[in-house]
RNA sequence: GCCCCCUUGGCGGAAUGGUAGACGCAAGGGACUUAAAAUCCCUCGGCCUUUGGCCGUGCCGGUUCGAGUCCGGCAGGGGGCACCA
């Protein structure tokens, strides 16, 4: 029969129109049936999105229609990340106003968005630089000041001294601005800071409850909380070689058991103690100095040689009043870690060895291999840092490292130095406090008022929310807002006397720290509403880029736990299921070399593999190009695609279902026209097989079905089965490959039994009723339009998942492979869950068995039921 | 340097310790067609003496009746962190 093509142009829009009308997405927060809440990553507003966007909001998609059909209640929402500074330097380039640009950039990428079909309530939809929404960030701000988890503190900030703007250590390449290319300087400023060190053990124990997470992601949250135990400990100063009012070094170490091995103290160029001696010293000042410049550049770490500046200060061993050792400037202490400083023990830490080595200092092995001998145990080049047993250390001698470490611990806790204990035991997070004042305009303001009298004042709730200006300009460097003629004058809402408005905005990771908490209730008055919030989160299933794994989600993790103390909602972590997509990549083109080169987008060129060699010709120019290796998206490379060139041409469900096939969702997915090409001619397939026998075929009683009939109603139940399984899994490429198996059992006994009995008919509409709902998370337009071939008034998209019959998912019979010594020699088949020993004597009955072995009896039979036998002949 | 992950046909990838290569892409052959597109059918890891057999999941070893899967070592590739005492 001849059948129309499918459509989707025409089909697709009509389909979103219905749903749209039907408010079939649009989620009620008083909804009695149980919640499921799905999220996406929201994107932030560049311009136009790019096919990985929607590879990713496929992935949420398909899980929301699963559980939609599976009848939840479903939150399912989207919104933008719109705050931040490419809007500023769009305002720069183009003379327009950030807000126009942001705006307008999200009117067009909703509209691409919305070409793809997603099951999304937009009534929830907001950006964060809705003054609705930074309205209240800014209340939980002053909320979160009240309790102490906001506060004010110096720091240092890479300084661009020709933008005057504050730049991001990324931002920052080779010590210059990445815009100005000015020498970027350190400069100290008094930044607000969130007190995420607060939860710092909470954050860390709390990672062991969320096992619905990559393992990986927990693993770098671990590494960067970065908890340590370890001793904090007092060395006196040797009375003459200190300056005036120093007596005491206190280091940090998470290895006292090494105290016999140390041969020299290092303290930080900014450490008080060195300040204090290059005030006295000129050389050891310039050496200071240029500690701190090189810490300005990244790049400079990696390659930096380890460097000292011995002060002449000396320190008394706390074990050995007559043994004293150097303390020395070095660039490779940190100061806002521990205390600024440790004591070098060169044989267990390569860079204290490093170090000892360049300038000649004693290198006491002090730990060596269990079975090592104390007498000829030396450490040269290498440091020994792994357990063992203790030499060279006097009373610890013979002891693992961890019972000299509590022998070295107790002992100093129990010594006096200044009527305080020597030492203490200290618990050490490598977590720093979250700065959040950045000097720039498009940005959440901080809302605080400086006033002269009263100090730092929190702008009142009822002031709120303290509004961008938007008569800005971005024709001088620097900070709008700073320079804005009246914007920053306030009257002081304590004492009422002329103050300043605080300049700084915050940092967008704000914005996303909270932005799933908001769409549980998008329009309360108050940040949230608690119910609401309590009620849907945490999210059940979160997905988004790896490239988030530490700072977004750690972030959102301290602010759950926020607005938990000020009583916003009641839950400390926000995200239950976690799921990291990869990306979508495309080969790239260029044509050129060096500074000459140039990219070519992949409509620009056309693909020829004849000769067994695939080249790429610039169609504009005949020109041949070179075929690059598989890279991220980028606009840069010009490897993108859009989602409208997949639409108007196969269609969005084609997108949708490439983007999912093939690679697991996890990894990254090649994007490719011929793969493209495959997945329409799939939709087509469906189309056909589901429309030619449509007509002809009709609800039913399908128990009297003919034996293809009925292993068409297996094989539907079966796959029904199996792609519910791989659903909830996120096993969309498994789920995908089983769709084409049952589409290839299926499709040509459902063409016979629609010229068949009445049974057949019924077996044929409920297997491809069940197809239909197979795909309907996947290709839901596609899915509609066959739903209606096959009769149904309702769409499948409200329309509950199927259940599968036990009865028909299992076999009555199982074939076996039979394994001799471990190889497979055949199969036999049996009665399913049929007793050992029958199978057994099945097996060694079976022709190929006896001819194996020749006559011999078997040493052993192994029978795995259901599953194989082995023969140990 | 430290931590983590990965390695299976021409390609993307399947495979609760139990028939390796499901499914798809690409390729080759055939049918239909005046022709093309579309569609349908067949072949598709390697080797051999081809109704059968041998080898085969980066490499070397181990555990097991049985290893792609578990353990130890090595190699290659990718990612994260950045001197955290």
């Amino acid at each position: 029969m001849a059948t129309e093509r499918y459509n989707p142009r025409e089909a697709e829009p009509k389909w979103q129109k219905a749903w749209s009308e039907a408010k079939l997405f649009e989620t009620d927060n008083s909804d009695p049936r149980p919640k499921y809440y799905v999220l996406e990553m929201f994107p932030y507003p560049s311009g136009r999105i790019h096919i990985g966007h929607t590879r990713n909001y496929t992935m949420g998609d398909v899980v929301a229609r699963h559980r939609r059909a599976l009848g939840y209640s479903v939150l399912h929402p989207m919104g933008w990340d719109a705050f931040g500074m490419p809007a500023e330097n769009a305002a720069m380039q183009n003379k327009v106003h950030p807000g126009k640009w942001t705006y307008d950039n999200i009117d067009t990428m909703r509209e691409q968005l919305k070409l793809m079909g997603l099951s999304i309530d937009w009534s929830r939809e907001f950006a964060t630089c809705d003054v609705d929404y930074y309205h209240r960030q800014q209340m939980l701000f002053v909320d979160f000041l009240e309790k102490d988890l906001v506060y004010r503190k110096q720091s240092k900030v890479n300084w661009d001294p020709e933008d005057m703007t504050v730049l991001a250590n990324e931002q920052v390449i080779d010590g210059r601005g990445w815009r100005s290319g000015a020498l970027v300087e350190q400069r100290e400023l008094t930044q607000w800071f969130f007190r995420i060190t607060k939860f710092s053990q909470d954050l860390l124990d709390s990672l062991e409850t969320l096992t619905e997470w990559p393992e990986k992601v927990r693993v770098m949250q671990r590494n960067w909380i970065g908890r340590s135990e370890g001793l904090q400990l007092r060395w006196e100063l040797l009375a003459g070689t200190a300056p005036e009012g120093e007596s005491e070094l206190e280091v940090y170490t998470t290895r006292p058991d090494t105290i016999f091995g140390a041969s020299f103290m290092a303290i930080a160029a900014d450490h008080p103690l060195a300040k204090k001696a290059a005030a006295s010293n000129p050389d050891l000042a310039a050496f200071c100095e240029e500690c701190r410049r090189h810490g300005t550049s990244v790049a400079e770490l990696e390659t930096a040689e380890k460097k000292g500046f011995d002060t002449g200060i000396r320190v008394v061993h706390p074990f050995d009043p007559d043994w004293t050792l150097p303390v020395y400037v070095a660039n490779f202490v940190l100061m806002d870690y521990g205390t600024g400083a440790i004591f070098g023990c060169p044989s267990g830490d390569q860079r204290d060895l490093d170090f000892a080595n360049k300038y000649g200092l004693p290198v006491i092995p002090v730990v060596m291999p269990a079975d090592g001998d104390a007498a000829t145990f030396q450490v040269t080049e290498e440091a020994y840092v792994d357990d063992g047993v203790m030499i060279n250390s006097r009373f610890l001698d013979g002891m693992t490292p961890d019972a000299a470490f509590e022998e070295v611990a107790s002992r100093l806790e129990a010594a006096s130095m200044d009527g305080r204990p020597q030492a203490a035991r200290k618990v050490q997070f490598r977590l720093r406090d979250w700065g959040i004042s950045r000097q720039r305009y498009w940005g959440c303001p901080i809302p605080v008022i400086h006033c002269e009298e009263c100090g730092v004042v929190p702008v009142p709730k009822a002031d709120l929310p303290v509004k961008l200006p938007d008569d800005i300009d971005f024709e001088k460097p620097g900070n709008p807002l700073d320079r804005h003629p009246t914007w920053r004058n306030v009257a002081c809402p304590t004492c009422g006397k002329p103050a300043k408005r605080e300049t700084d905005t915050m940092d967008t990771f704000v914005d996303s720290s909270w932005y799933f908490a908001r769409f549980t209730a998008p329009k309360a008055d108050d940040p949230t509403d608690p119910k609401a919030a309590n009620e849907w989160l945490p999210v059940d299933q979160y997905i988004g880029g790896i490239e988030h794994a530490i700072l977004h989600l750690l972030y959102s993790r301290f602010f759950t736990r926020a607005m938990r103390e000020t009583d916003h909602l009641d839950l400390a972590e926000p995200f239950k299921g976690l799921f990291t997509q990869g990306m979508v990549v495309h080969e790239t083109y260029r044509t050129g070399s060096g500074a000459k080169g140039q990219w070519h987008a992949p409509s620009e060129v056309r693909l020829d593999d004849s000769g067994g060699k695939r080249r790429a010709v610039v169609i504009a120019t005949g020109e041949e190009a070179e075929i690059g290796s598989l890279e991220k998206m980028s606009k840069s490379k010009k490897n993108t695609i859009g989602p409208e060139e997949i639409t108007q041409s196969y269609g969005a469900d084609t997108a949708r279902w490439f983007m999912l096939s093939d690679s697991p969702p996890d990894r990254d997915v090649e994007w490719s026209d011929r793969g493209a090409e495959g997945a329409h001619r799939f939709v087509q397939r469906i189309w056909r097989v589901v429309t030619g026998a449509a007509a002809n075929i009709a609800p039913g009683d399908a128990g009297d079905a003919g034996d293809e009939s009925l292993a068409m109603r297996k094989a539907a139940h079966k796959a029904l089965k199996a792609v519910g399984d791989d659903f909830e899994k996120l096993g969309f490429n498994r789920a995908i490959a089983r769709v084409h198996e049952l589409v290839n059992q299926i499709a040509p006994t459902v063409e016979k039994a629609a010229a068949g009995s009445d049974s057949d008919k019924a077996a044929a509409h409920e297997a491809l009723s069940i197809l239909v709902q197979l795909i309907a998370p996947v290709m839901p337009h596609l899915a509609e339009e066959c739903w209606q071939a096959l009769g149904y008034e309702k769409m499948v998209a409200e329309t509950a998942w199927p259940v599968f019959d036990p009865a028909l998912v299992t076999e009555d019979t199982v074939t076996l492979p039979v394994q001799i010594n471990g190889k497979r020699r055949g199969e036999i088949i049996v009665a399913k869950d049929a007793d050992k020993d029958s199978v057994e004597r099945s097996a060694l009955a079976a022709d190929f068995v006896i001819h194996h072995l020749g006559g011999a009896s078997p040493k052993k039979v192994i029978v795995v039921p259901n599953r194989i036998v082995n023969i140990v002949a």
